[in-house]
DNA sequence: GATGAATGAGCATTCATTCAT
DNA sequence: CATGAATGAATGCTCATTCAT
């Protein structure tokens, strides 16, 4: 006989996750009162607080998580990647994929200032970025002291690199597009090859 | 006999807009409460309504001032550019003039969602961003067919145009960065170039 | 013809203290919602919130009002007493007379630690006691050098002067007892007398 | 086999009295959450309430026995005592000391009216307290038609008797002196007997 | 006996907006 | 035009208590 399908205990924390997670995508963490993330979960008022100290702590909780999947998946692209311009190409390509198959988590990063204003100075949060721009670097670098990449800022590199996308993203995420992103990667990829390549 | 040095009719109206201005920079017009721009301004709450239906009227407001002058900014330097490649690039540096001269504008612009969330269906601002597009490809179209930029849909296009800038001044209107933008311009510029000149 | 019985411009913030003061005397400031002091007084909670930071900030005012009236009137008696035992009796009696006068205010200066936990760190209070204590040593040091009244430690003065009548009034604005405390102020004073003078 | 060294039945609680008893002391009845008992006991919210059917019923039950211990030192004190004299002064000592050996206890029933509030219409309490003045008033009566103490109203009696030092109780375990009570003693039982013996 | 997840009523406070003066 | 008192719905959060395991 099939196990039955015991409600789990970390359901209900789940439950939660993803209401609110989907309420954050729609109107931001400072526009989703608590009680619409009780309507949405299910759950009490009561057992929202007994799983996350404030509406900003669950709000982190999945912001640190997003984020940490989203980079996640960036670095394994990159570290597997077997040319220099493939690991310039995938990562955006990885953006764009990760944005249409996440896009509630993409809604809530990438949308609305609450998230990082929320976050800007908790701890976790430096840390998780810092390992991933040390990541990052650490894979460019190399290739910025062959001349197979330019030798650009950090940050300018990031912006020519993911700007496009990030851009892109957003106005799709925010509804204003009726364009197929998707569609748009292998653009996309291409043309942050051209920005961060080496001209010869 | 002289004027009376009035305190001009206007000034309590435009004190109103530069303290709700800041302060929707700072914390978002969600999280500015009518009684922050009632102590920044020194103005009455009733003042404010007298001036102003809504504090969302208020927002709008300052909204379609700062898009139309960002706008109107973008649409001059392109119309004076002698070359494809000035056209091109003018604009880049424009847009990070524009936010280093207007970083608070900037902020209410670019940051958080409440501006567009709270002005996507207002007639006005789609029939903006209607004439914008509209001048942008107008000027676009020919260089377009004359091969000198890649035939890319206008959302990609404008995404590699000004996607890297908006990223980074993003970020720099955020705080989150040390960088100067203002002299990553050049780079930005040429890379805008590299990304939309037709490949030979 | 008589003026109008006009809604003078202080009615609403006085109500407000009234409500609150009864509501605090019958079951303490923590025990009273601000929800019902809006019921007793006729005043939105948007209105209370005008005239009082917080329940505390009110509480805090009924507090330091009542606490400076009660010691006003304690060294008034003391100063217009002519002999030193008119002095030791005067303040017992005034003690009695204003506490059947403003049972509320009694109750709710003398029930309850909330009062006094609310206030303890507050400026204003502090420099009223020191007042107070300041001037009743100025009274007795005299007379204690004189040899008219012993020699006690402050705090123990005033325990034994008004301790009897403090006990006596607690029951009895807690209801716990069907004595009439003002035929009783005559012996608390005499006993008051007993216990303070210097024994020959 | 010697028998496990088992944490007796008792222990939990025992150690959630102990845990309550701390904390109504620092903050009062209502003032503290089962949730903080939780915390300071070890126990969980589910065996606090195993043990105590609410948390008013866990303060009264500190609250009957920290009384009944109280007065039966009280009573054992006066019983023993040789002289009326010591009979009254007995008492007064009995309760300085009670006060500085279980400052918790008497920050519970001396501070706050959380107490009496709370037990004011409970049995046992009424009980205890109608047999405790029963023993002191067998003790006084015959003492008053001896014409060794004053015929006073009972309240007012007891009120001359331990109100001062009640009166500097208060203020100890307030913190509101640094007074040392324990010295102040034989001060307080002697003004005592100055007010109640009859004068001859 | 013990545990801790769950419940939902209740609370202090905020805030956009109205309106009499 | 300006002022600020007044309104009341909405919000984030707390807390005593219950109950399945």
């Amino acid at each position: 006989m099939a196990p039955e399908p015991v409600k789990s205990e970390g359901d209900r924390r789940k439950a939660i996750l993803t209401a609110a997670l989907a309420a954050f995508s729609e109107h931001g963490v400072a526009g989703t009162s608590v009680d619409e993330i009780r309507r949405r979960s299910g759950a009490s008022v009561g057992s929202i607080y007994h799983h996350f100290a404030s509406k900003d702590e669950l709000a982190g909780a999945l912001y640190l998580d997003g984020l940490a999947d989203y980079q996640a998946g960036f670095i394994s692209v990159l570290a597997s990647s077997g040319t220099t311009r493939m690991g310039v190409e995938g990562p955006v390509r990885h953006h764009i994929k990760w944005i249409t198959e996440n896009p509630d988590l993409g809604r809530f990063l990438l949308l609305g200032r609450d998230a990082s204003t929320v976050m800007a100075s908790k701890r976790p949060l430096r840390e998780l970025n810092r390992r991933f721009f040390g990541s990052v670097q650490e894979w460019t670098r190399p290739r910025v002291e062959a001349h197979e990449l330019r030798d650009l800022d950090p940050e300018v590199l990031t912006a020519l690199w993911i700007g496009p996308s990030q851009e892109l993203s957003r106005h799709w995420l925010a509804g204003r597009t009726r364009i197929d992103i998707a569609g748009s990667a292998t653009v996309l990829a291409n043309a942050a090859w051209l920005s961060l390549k080496e001209e010869t």
